[in-house]
RNA sequence: GGGCCUGUGGUGUAGCGGCCUAACAUGUCGCCCUGUCACGGCGAAGAUCGGGGGUUCGAAUCCCCUCAGGCCCGCCA
């Protein structure tokens, strides 16, 4: 994306630069310029002396020439990496030959007539442009790894990213309301992030984990339609995908289907990607399947469908076979998937003893395989529990050809997914199938509404007890046949990742209660958490539903990282603590007595 | 709570029972150099190998514990 940024009123005024290191070209030639950046790179020559200054912008060449302005010298000879000067001198056309046409200042640099250092530098703990290394010591300097190019680069994506959602969504109506920091805690969902009461000793606020009851009551209000980038914050173990605070693209609408949430969410990405990443590719209009569709044929709710490596059904092939892992794990209500893997016949036990262990990541016990030699014959230590017929549909099932290998895993559905979904994304990386220009979205439909606890023994709200039942399983809910309830929830997947989730909600105070009816909550509990949400439904809610876009996942995907640290401007580390700022610390007991809080004396801070 | 991986001068790596009195690159410091752009040349300083314990005649190297970081499972309406 190249915008035009007017930075300086007027070159003629005394300040600290005219120009920025990323504006001077050959049609500058000859003017009088004054440049302030970081020291890139000094190359000192003995009377000639080269500095590379960067800044934001760009990296322009100054030349220091003894022979014309000696008296530079005692300032030059002290300049060192990142330290903060201003150069003020002429610009000059290259001489021929030695203009560098990798950088769009290269034909151009400034002879200088004066330098001032604006600011020293100690030697940065780490090289700033060199990609790589330790990510401690680079978070604890983070604001010295945010000057690297790369994330720079990244920042400006993100910001590009952002106002592009921020006009769009105007440009469709939307208004952006923020809601507060300082909510009520709701024990169900995530841990909440917890601050205590100086005025009400003993209570708690609980941080925002979504603004998700606001919204809807923003709809009840008549805003119609709301968005915001809204910061949310959840007390969970951390991947690399997840940050205990991140971004949402929250988003709610009134008086829609979720067939209008699904449309506005892919316009919106339909034209973000080529706008702020125009090498990026997509596909349109995005697919759909169900949630059942996705678990059937990727083993996950969030598939990347970059690729194929589907998952194949063939219980019915070996049902009647001799292996008994098969047999016994059908008999119990398991179920026994393959995945074809082309031209991998050639596998080495090792290779093989490596993915069963990325199998057994997923719960699996082990994986069994075949391996459809060159010649046809099949190489596989379960071989002789299958009579021919019985191999022979294997290989149709699974569209096996010469070459092929074949993997499968037996065992309860939700674990065979879990396992083949690792074989599968491990596969679709080792077999580079993943082209990183590529972004393929895909709506994930049809949730189930309720959830087995097996902790609690009880039913939970998958996506949350606000979620609309689809209307044709409103049956099923009346005959508490709970398992088989879908809910009007979508997901949006991209690339591998849940990159958004919303709902069709209830507004329905008829229906609400039913669904409060199966959850494991007492009507004194309800009216606790929701009575809020529950009193305002009664006063005239919109059918209304929504959907919040993780922002940071997006723009990983944008940027090309697989790791949500990167785009993020200070994120915190696995524990999730801020390794630059040492956060979170121990506190003074003055602070602790304001809020009526002690420490437990048994617990020592983990920096003791 | 659990599993796996990583930890060697400032930084990035090599070394993986004795050739290690720990190597290389880069950075840093000093001297030289008028056209470089990862400038070049000469020279110097800099790590008891995350920490502790053990095995061994001998440990950066093997074992145990521990700390830190990462990835994953659980968890994440």
């Amino acid at each position: 994306m190249s915008i035009v940024i007017t930075i300086f009123e007027s070159k003629d005024k005394l300040m600290l630069r005219t120009h920025t290191c990323g504006e001077l070209t050959i049609h500058d030639i000859n003017i009088h310029v004054t440049l302030s950046g970081w020291v890139h790179r000094t190359r000192d020559h003995g009377t000639i002396v080269f500095i590379d200054l960067k800044d934001r912008y760009g990296i322009t060449q100054l030349v220091i020439d003894y022979s014309d302005h000696p008296e530079l010298k005692p300032t030059v000879d002290i300049i060192h990496s990142e330290y903060v000067i201003q150069g003020i001198g002429i610009v000059r056309k290259r001489l021929e030959g030695t203009e560098n046409s990798n950088i769009t200042t290269g034909f151009i640099e400034v002879e200088l007539v004066k330098v001032n250092i604006l600011n020293t530098s100690k030697t940065p703990p780490f090289p700033i442009n060199q990609i790589g290394g330790e990510e401690l010591i680079r978070l604890k300097y983070r604001y010295l790894d945010l000057r690297s190019n790369r994330m720079l680069k990244i920042m400006e994506l993100r910001h590009h990213t952002i106002k592009f959602i921020r006009d769009w969504m105007n440009a469709q109506g939307f208004w952006e309301i923020e809601t507060p920091m300082l909510m009520k805690s709701t024990p169900e969902g995530a841990r909440d992030y917890l601050v205590p009461s100086r005025v009400h000793p003993g209570e708690f606020y609980a941080l925002p984990q979504s603004p998700q009851q606001l919204k809807q009551l923003l709809m009840v209000a008549g805003i119609d339609r709301y968005f915001q980038i809204a910061r949310c914050m959840r007390d969970e173990d951390l991947r690399a995908d997840r940050q205990p605070e991140f971004t949402q693209l929250d988003v709610e609408m009134s008086f829609v289907e979720q067939e209008d949430v699904l449309q506005t969410i892919e316009d919106l990405m339909t034209a973000l990607v080529p706008a702020v990443t125009p090498h990026k590719r997509i596909r349109s209009p995005f697919p759909r399947m169900t949630y059942h569709e996705s678990v059937e044929r990727y083993g996950s709710d969030k598939p990347d469908l970059r690729y194929g490596l589907e998952l194949v059904n063939v219980g019915d092939l070996v049902k009647d076979s001799q292996f008994n892992v098969f047999t016994a794990a059908l008999t119990k209500g398991g179920k026994v998937q393959t995945i074809r893997l082309p031209g991998c016949a050639s596998y080495t036990r090792k290779q093989i003893d490596e993915l069963q262990e990325v199998a057994k990541i997923g719960g699996a016990k082990g994986m069994a395989w075949m391996a459809i030699e060159a010649n046809g014959t099949v190489r596989s230590p379960i071989a002789k529990f299958f009579t021919p017929e019985q191999l022979q549909a294997l290989q149709s099932a699974a569209d096996a050809d010469p070459g092929d290998l074949l993997v499968f895993v037996a065992d309860k559905p939700a674990v065979v997914a879990a396992s083949l979904d690792k074989v599968r994304r491990e596969m679709g990386k080792r077999l580079k199938l993943v082209d990183k220009d590529e972004i393929v979205f895909g709506w994930v439909v049809d949730f189930p509404m309720f959830e087995w606890n097996e902790e609690s023994q009880s039913w939970d709200a998958m996506h949350h007890p606000f979620c609309m039942v689809n209307p044709e399983d409103v049956e099923k809910l009346l005959h508490n046949d709970l398992e088989g309830v879908r809910a009007a929830s979508y997901d949006l997947v991209a690339n591998g990742y849940e990159l958004a989730s919303g709902s069709i909600r209830i507004h329905d105070r008829e229906i609400q209660q039913r669904i409060f009816d199966r959850l494991p909550y007492s009507p004194e509990e309800i009216q606790q958490r929701f009575g809020h949400m529950l009193d305002a439904f009664e006063y005239g809610a919109p059918p209304h539903g929504g959907i919040a876009p993780g922002v940071d996942r997006l723009i990983m995907i944008l940027a090309d990282t697989d790791n949500i640290r990167d785009v993020i401007a200070f994120p915190k580390t696995q524990k999730a603590e801020d390794v630059m700022m040492n956060a979170p610390s121990a506190i003074d007991d003055v602070l602790l007595n304001d809020v009526h809080l002690s420490i437990n004396k048994s617990i020592k801070s983990s920096k003791e």
